[in-house]
DNA sequence: TCTGGGGTCCTAGGACCC
DNA sequence: TCTGGGGTCCTAGGACCC
C-alpha cells in the first residue's frame, strides 16, 4: 500500500491532500484537538490551522510514514521528529492510530483474497499473492490480474497500491518499488540485467544498513558488482550461509514459497520512557511501568488465544545498547502475575547501573492455549525437563493455576 | 535534537543426552 | 592420560523487516 497510515489518514482529513503530513510520536495532549473534532463527527471541516505541526513536537518519536509532499523535504521513515521537524517544522505531524490502519488492512486483504486466495501476510501494508492458480493471472505477463487487484481496492477502500509482478518473491518486492504510487511493474527473467542489477544491493530485502556497509567496503555497491563475486568469497566474508543467500538473490534467485498461514512465535510489549529512568531512583515508576507490560502482553496473548513458556524482558540504557534476559519455564503461562514474577527473576540478572530509556516483556515458545489445555495439566509439564539452572529453583510453581485453574 | 514498537530468523556457545 | 559424534534445548545478541 502507498504511504499506507499517510493515506488512510488522509480519508478522514481530505483538506490535508497535497500537504506534508507525517505520522509519528504518540498521541500528546496538543492533538486532543482531533479527538475533540473526531467527537464532533467534524474531522474533514477542521481547519488547517488547527493541526499539530512538526515544531511543536516535544518527544522521542520517530517518524513511521510521511505523505509524498513531505518526503520532498527529506523527511522519511524511521527518522526522528525532532531531526525532521528542522528539515520541515511546518509539515502537520498526526499521532499513530493503528486500530484505523488495521482497519483499512483488513478491508484491502479481503479484496485480495476474494480474487486471489493465495495470498501471504506480510505486515499491516503488504502481502505477496501468488498468480499461479488465479484465472487470467497470465494474461500480459500479469498486468490484467494486478490492474483488477488495484482497481479492487481503490474500489472498497479509497486507498492506491503499487505491485510488482515477477517469477519470485524475491523480484517482485523489488518491481513493486519500481513505480510508486499506484504503479504497477513487471519484472521478468530476462529483466535481471537491466532492471535489477543497476540497482543499490541495499534494495535487496535481506540487505539492511549493516550489510551494505561492509558490502560497500569491499567496493561492492550495485547488485550487477554482488552478482559479480566469487559466491566462495561471498560465503567466507559473510557466513556460508548468508554468503550463498547474497549470490543467489543477486543473480534473482529465490524458491521462497508464498505461505498462507503462519503461527506466532512470541509476543512482546515494550516502551520507551518520556525521560531516562534509574533503576533505584525511579524504582516506584519503574516497577508500575513494569506491570503494565505485563497485564498487555498477558492480555495479548488471552485474546489470541496462546501461552508461552519462555518469558524475557529486554531493556536499553541512556547510551542506547540494548540487553535481553529469558528465561524458559517448565509450564506454559498466560498469566499477567506469572509473567510480572518470572520477568522479575530476569530484572535481577542485569545490570541496573545506567539509566534506562526503555522497558520490555516479551513471552515466547508459543503454543495455542485450547491445544494446550486439551493435553491435560500433566502434559503441561515437560516429559524431561531440560537442565535449566533457574528451571531447578523451588520457588517456581510446577504448574500454572492461574492460567489452569 | 538523537534514534518507536512489534516481530522473525540466525549464530555461537554451553549443557546435557545417548 | 586424553578426550567421539550426533543431536536437542537454552541463552544472548544481532541483523533485518514492516
Amino acid at each position: 500500500m502507498d504511504a499506507f497510515y499517510a493515506s488512510v489518514e488522509l480519508l478522514r482529513y481530505p483538506q490535508l491532500k497535497g500537504l506534508p503530513v507525517v505520522i509519528g510520536g504518540g498521541r500528546r495532549r496538543e492533538d486532543d484537538v482531533l479527538l475533540q473534532a473526531a467527537a464532533a463527527g467534524a474531522l474533514d471541516r477542521l481547519p488547517l490551522a488547527a493541526f499539530p505541526r512538526l515544531r511543536d513536537y516535544v518527544g522521542r518519536g520517530v517518524i513511521t510514514t510521511a505523505t509524498y509532499a513531505a518526503r520532498q523535504f527529506g523527511v522519511g521513515s524511521a527518522m526522528g521528529i525532532m531531526k525532521a521537524a528542522r528539515l520541515c517544522p511546518d509539515a502537520i505531524l498526526l499521532p499513530v492510530d493503528f486500530d484505523e490502519y488495521r482497519k483499512y488492512s483488513r478491508l484491502f486483504k479481503e479484496q485480495i483474497l476474494a480474487i486471489a486466495p493465495v495470498m501471504e501476510n506480510r505486515g499491516v501494508d503488504e502481502v505477496y499473492i501468488d498468480f499461479s492458480d488465479v484465472p487470467g493471472g497470465q494474461e500480459e505477463g500479469g498486468l490484467v490480474l494486478a490492474r483488477r487487484l488495484q482497481a479492487a481496492i481503490l474500489a472498497a477502500t479509497g486507498l492506491t497500491c503499487s505491485i510488482g509482478v515477477a517469477p519470485n518473491k524475491l523480484l517482485a518486492k523489488m518491481a513493486s518499488e519500481f513505480n510508486k504510487p499506484n504503479g504497477i511493474a513487471i519484472v521478468g527473467e530476462d529483466d535481471l540485467e537491466a532492471k535489477i542489477w543497476p540497482l543499490p544491493c541495499r534494495r535487496i530485502n535481506g540487505i539492511g544498513p549493516r550489510t551494505d556497509e561492509k558490502l560497500g567496503q569491499h567496493g561492492i555497491v550495485t547488485i550487477a558488482d554482488l552478482a559479480a563475486r566469487d559466491p566462495g568469497w561471498l560465503m567466507e566474508h559473510f557466513g556460508r550461509s548468508y554468503g550463498a543467500w547474497l549470490h543467489a538473490a543477486a543473480q534473482g534467485r529465490d524458491d521462497r514459497p508464498v505461505v498462507t498461514a503462519s503461527e506466532p512465535v512470541s509476543m512482546s510489549r515494550e516502551t520507551t520512557f518520556g525521560r531516562d529512568l534509574h533503576a533505584v531512583h525511579d524504582k516506584a515508576e519503574l516497577g508500575a511501568v513494569f506491570t503494565r507490560l505485563c497485564e498487555q502482553v498477558a492480555a495479548d496473548l488471552a485474546r489470541k488465544g496462546y501461552v508461552g513458556r519462555t518469558v524475557g524482558i529486554k531493556l536499553r540504557y541512556d547510551d542506547f545498547r540494548s540487553v535481553t534476559r529469558n528465561f524458559t519455564a517448565d509450564v506454559f503461562t498466560a498469566d499477567a502475575a506469572t509473567i510480572r514474577r518470572l520477568a522479575g527473576q530476569c530484572l535481577k540478572r542485569v545490570p541496573l547501573d545506567r539509566r534506562l530509556r526503555l522497558l520490555g516483556v516479551r513471552v515466547g515458545s508459543l503454543a495455542r492455549a485450547d491445544e494446550v489445555a486439551a493435553a491435560g495439566p500433566e502434559a503441561l509439564r515437560r516429559a524431561q525437563p531440560r537442565h535449566n539452572k533457574k528451571a531447578e529453583d523451588p520457588t517456581l510453581p510446577l504448574f500454572d493455576e492461574q492460567t489452569y485453574p
